[in-house]
DNA sequence: TTCAAACGTTGCGGTAGAGCAACATTCGTT
DNA sequence: AACGAATGTTGCTCTACCGCAACGTTTGAA
């Protein structure tokens, strides 16, 4: 059940195993289905999780309706919806499993109290900011500076599994184009 | 000359004058002239900086030799090349002063020390990481789903201290858009 | 195993923004 | 204060991507 959690705990910090032992029982084991909303928009984000199996997509709707798509998080990583776990505001984001999914959730009051109390576990949530923060600012000069071509072309070579595992719709909310778009430059590669 | 840090931290943190001044040394003031860029692509970033008066913009160059700036860092922030500072990798950011600067300066060693010694440094850091992270998926999503109209007028209303201080050139680099259409944009308000 | 609903593809026309050129304006330097 | 260089403006044309419509394909629930 913590097999994966404690191999990122390790591969982060100099975790031994009681210590893990200490704390890993406040990640709640759930199991769920396929395209399940974990988190609505408009709700505060009130847990962190940790994907043991599956893949859940963190997207937000704007004015006209579309999709747009943060972020995936693959079975062994974090992930959740930080803006709002952070301000303690309404989420603008939502959350949703778009496989079968076996997650690990963890309460933010715990989360934040095992950051203050075990230092571990405050080197890995720095390093889940510093992550996600270099993640962002390579997809902001991405969005920013090149084509959509240049983006599916980038998506293959450095994630191939998010177009292996997932459907056109989503990676094209995810590149930033519609599916016809995305249609349409898969043909011409 | 540490006011404005100290405000930052007290803002921040529970600290105290006493513990304040036992590693505010470690933070060089240098004055620096419009224009002058502090870091190079292909350099290591090996300094965090904290601005005293003035500002700093970050930005890269894509493959056609655009420039794309990612953040402004005014008075009272702290601002640097965080990816690289992170990896200690070349950076592929620039870092370079928009208007004559008084900065504070600290090396990544002393900063890094200072976050794992010193509390309050290290919730500093990790605030630091949050907002800019929170400020990134901001940036993304406004990329991602507004026109550059709706940007612009957003920036009018959330940071006019940029379209007042700074170049169009710069303000257009930043929206995503070139300065042509930055100026029809304007134009057409 | 079937069949409706969701998803993917492609032709066609529309639009936001790019990019050149030519000119106007501002700014930094002496 | 004067002048050259950088920046800003605007007409014109061009292109990447959008978005509808119509059709083909996959999927998952009974």
């Amino acid at each position: 059940m913590y097999e994966l959690l404690y191999q990122y705990f390790q591969e982060k910090t100099d975790i031994d195993p009681k210590r893990f032992d200490s704390f890993c029982h406040y990640f709640k084991p759930k199991k769920v289905k396929r395209n399940k909303i974990l988190l609505s928009a408009g709700d505060v984000c009130t847990f962190n999780l940790f994907v043991n199996e599956g893949c859940v997509r963190i997207y937000t709707l704007n004015e006209e309706g579309q999709e747009l798509t943060r972020y995936f998080t693959f079975e062994g990583k974090f992930g959740t919806a930080l803006t709002s776990l952070i301000e303690q505001q309404p989420s603008f984001e939502y959350m949703q499993c778009v496989e079968k999914s076996e997650l690990l959730i963890i309460s933010r009051q715990d989360f934040f109290h095992l950051v203050d109390t075990v230092p571990q576990v405050n080197d890995v949530y720095r390093d889940v900011l510093e992550m996600a923060y270099i993640t962002s600012q390579k997809r902001i000069y991405g969005l920013q500076g090149q084509s959509a071509l240049d983006r599916l072309k980038w998506l293959m070579h450095y994630q191939p599994r998010i177009l292996s595992r997932l459907s056109n719709k989503v990676i094209a909310s995810y590149l930033g184009v519609t599916p016809y778009t995305l249609s349409r430059l898969k043909a011409e590669l």
